[in-house]
DNA sequence: AGCACGCCGACT
DNA sequence: GTCGGCGTGCTC
């Protein structure tokens, strides 16, 4: 007796013992970001891993945690695993649960948001958000399936026994004998068509005749098309371009090219030829494209040539359906993805190309924390994979050319002119400019929101409205300032050229396309198709019109004012002029026909009008390029803008003149320009404070972000400012 | 971000 | 005497 409890006793001890070394050295801990965007918070959180939770947890899974004091419970990220605590073990608690039915962000794609954080200036959590766009999944549909949960002997008797039953169901009775027929029957087409009330279907659920499951569907938004893939036959330009990055991607190099191809030289057939590579090899490819030309045109391009194995990605889909479309990556059902910037983010295990068009175009610059570049998000995502990367544009930006000079991208040329159709039409353009804004004739004074540091437009129906904050207010009949009732506004430029165009030309069928005229959500496409089905014979609009749209021929392109744009105050002004102009000289004529375009102008002599007119970008590279360098603006170096805003305006202008001595203190050699109002000094009540800083090294910037951000952490006073950043801001902030 | 802890005004 | 204000500080 004794000695059995002895042995016990022993055993229970070396039990304890094996216990405590369990968790010493083989418990797991996690690194966890929690699902709060605070500076901060910006830093992980250990955990530990329970032990039946092990299997589940792996880096990129979400997770509920106890937080706080009050332990509220929060999600999180787990971005590293490990099996010695760095933090107070005592201190640590467990891991809740894994979020249900969440997705694990891949590894990979942690690496990016950790390079978007490092280099474009955010938290943690808003990097990872930015990288898994995956809202909530309580909007997912869920189709629910009824079938039968007893053999179908037992379901005949079943409904023997209901019809024996005097007041037997007849919802039921139907319920059954379809049941009888089907395996499995759609909850809607049950409640709906067959009309059977779900008291019923409940009623057989609980008395475990029938079973109900929920099933996830895949909402698949796209058109199906013919997936006979139609093979194009490249000219000998386009054949030398995409047989050159082929072979590079069979050697294992895995480069970024620059196709720099004129309007219509037929940039996408070389990129349809890699894709159509790459895929053999049994990778993935993601195309991106600027939102405003994801149209019914360029999506039937991939789909005609690659059928099923695209999938698109538009701002228009609801959270569940971009979840979807990025399940499908993952689980290798697609392997091209078309969509705009955030498409760079989709989930494919392979990825193997990804093709920026029009790589130009402002919209693949983020206009929210991080504020990345796609372009060099692209670059870098390429490096993690091996991936190639190719950039496409007729009007390069002066990023990616001036890198493609320096040996860093390859640069391709691509100067023939496919072929296209025939058709004889005008097409007038008119950038957007003073439009819609009250003022009064007598002394000037613009009507200003009170809310914001813009002027209000007037709307239809006698009312003024702030496009920023949505401020509406009976439009004024005398001017506030000074009492004259000579108060009114010009007319939207579009809307005045039509009606000049109307009067010239009488018969002429004119169509405008504007933001006024394109209200429904198809509006653009609804106008552009007309024009294209040759429904008009005139076409007016804004620079709109020339983005990624093709007519086929036009005979007459006009500009009208087309200097408007190089009196912005942003330095990318010049660029802009000449990209827009390009692109619109570029649409008149096509093939072997050349069209006339009108530029109407103030500064003829201007090098970005001269150059765009004789079509001339080696000339107007040149050029810009010397005026960058000379300047000091990018590519040639690199600004930091850090905006600092506040309610109280007294806040912001204090806080924004301390930072810039914070930024003096950490580089005094470095130039900094202001602080001074931002762009829009007061927006929703909101004071904003800018500074620039201006660097030749990109690293020394971020550098200056850092030592900002820790600065702040520190910092106790003016709680009430709030500070982000913006690396090489594409337009004045 | 949230929540607790902590130290000063008008109230059952 | 106490309920409650929001300043300060912490969260594995």
């Amino acid at each position: 007796m004794k000695l059995v409890f002895k042995i016990n006793l022993f055993y229970h001890i070396e039990f304890k013992i094996k216990a405590f070394y369990d968790k010493i050295f083989f418990m797991k801990y996690a690194d966890i970001i929690i699902d709060i965007s605070h500076e901060r918070l910006d830093k992980t959180f250990e955990y530990i891993v329970p032990a039946d939770l092990e299997d589940v947890i792996t880096e990129g899974v979400q997770v509920v945690i106890p937080f706080g004091a009050a332990n509220r419970a929060i999600t999180g990220y787990v971005v590293d695993l490990h099996d010695t605590p760095k933090f107070d073990v005592t201190k640590l608690k467990p891991i809740a649960r894994v979020v249900k039915d969440s997705i694990a962000i891949e590894s990979q794609l942690i690496s990016l948001a950790a390079f978007l954080k490092r280099n474009y200036g955010s938290t943690m959590n808003q990097a990872l958000k930015t990288v898994i766009p995956i809202k909530k999944r309580e909007n997912e549909k869920l189709k629910k399936e009824i079938s039968l949960a007893v053999s179908i002997d037992q379901a005949r008797i079943e409904l023997n026994e209901l019809l024996t039953n005097k007041r037997h169901a007849i919802g039921k009775e139907r319920l059954l004998r379809e049941l009888l027929t089907v395996d499995v029957l759609d909850w809607e087409l049950a409640t709906k068509k067959l009309q059977i009330p779900t008291a019923n279907i409940r009623d057989l659920e609980s008395k475990g005749i029938i079973k109900i499951d929920s099933v996830r569907t895949f909402r698949n938004p796209h058109m199906n098309a013919d997936a006979n893939a139609k093979q194009i036959t490249l000219n000998e330009e386009q054949e030398a371009a995409a047989e050159q990055i082929k072979a590079d991607i069979d050697t294992g190099r895995h480069k970024t090219y620059l196709i720099h191809g004129v309007t219509g030289s037929g940039k996408t057939e070389v990129y349809m030829d890699v894709m159509d590579h790459v895929i053999k090899m049994g990778k993935q490819v993601i195309v991106l494209i600027p939102e405003i030309a994801l149209t019914y045109q360029t999506v039937m391009r991939f789909y005609t040539r690659f059928g099923d194995l695209v999938s698109i990605l538009n701002s228009r889909m609801s959270p569940g359906e971009r979840f979807d479309q990025f399940e499908r990556a993952k689980s290798g059902e697609i392997s091209i993805m078309v969509g705009p910037r955030s498409a760079l983010f989709t989930p494919f295990p392979n990825l193997g190309l990804i093709i920026i068009d029009e790589e130009h175009e402002p919209s693949y610059k983020s206009e929210v924390v991080p504020r990345y570049h796609a372009r060099e998000t692209a670059v870098y995502r390429a490096g993690l994979t091996g991936a190639t990367v190719i950039l496409g544009s007729a009007t390069p930006s002066l990023e990616a050319y001036s890198r493609a000079v320096s040996g860093e991208y390859k640069l391709i040329t691509l100067n023939k002119r496919a072929k296209g159709q025939d058709m004889a039409t005008c097409v007038f353009l008119n950038r957007r400019g003073l439009m819609g804004f009250v003022s009064c004739r007598a002394c000037g004074h613009v009507l200003k929101c009170p809310h914001c540091d813009v002027a209000l437009h007037l709307h239809y129906g006698g009312v003024m409205k702030c496009h920023y904050c949505g401020y509406t207010t009976k439009a004024a009949k005398t001017c506030p300032s000074c009492g004259s009732k000579y108060i009114g506004s010009f007319k939207a430029g579009t809307q005045r050229l039509e009606e000049i165009v109307k009067e010239a030309f009488p018969t002429a069928r004119v169509l405008r396309m504007d933001a006024d005229t394109t209200s429904g959500k198809n509006g653009h496409e609804e106008i552009l198709s007309a024009f294209a089905a040759h429904e008009a014979d005139v076409l007016i609009g804004t620079q709109m019109i020339v983005k990624g749209h093709d007519f086929g021929k036009v005979t007459l392109v006009g500009i009208i004012a087309a200097d408007i744009s190089l009196n912005e105050s942003d330095f990318h002004s010049g660029e802009r002029t000449f990209q827009l102009l390009t692109q619109a000289v570029g649409r008149a004529g096509r093939g072997d026909e050349p069209g006339i375009a009108v530029i109407q102008t103030y500064q003829p002599e201007n090098y970005a009008v001269v150059s765009s007119a004789n079509q001339d970008y080696d000339s107007f590279f040149k050029q810009e390029f010397a005026y960058r360098r000379l300047l000091q603006y990018p590519p040639c170096s690199h600004i930091l803008g850090i905006q600092v805003s506040s309610e109280k305006q007294a806040d912001a202008i204090a806080q924004a003149d301390i930072l810039a001595g914070v930024i003096r203190s950490v580089d005094p050699e470095i130039i900094i320009m202001g602080p001074e109002d931002a762009y829009i000094g007061k927006l929703k009540d909101i004071y904003r404070r800018v500074i620039y800083v201006k660097a030749d090294e990109y690293d020394r910037l971020v550098k200056v972000k850092d030592e900002i951000d820790k600065f702040l952490l520190e910092q106790k006073q003016y709680r009430s400012t709030s500070t982000w950043f913006d690396f090489d801001p594409i337009s004045t902030i």
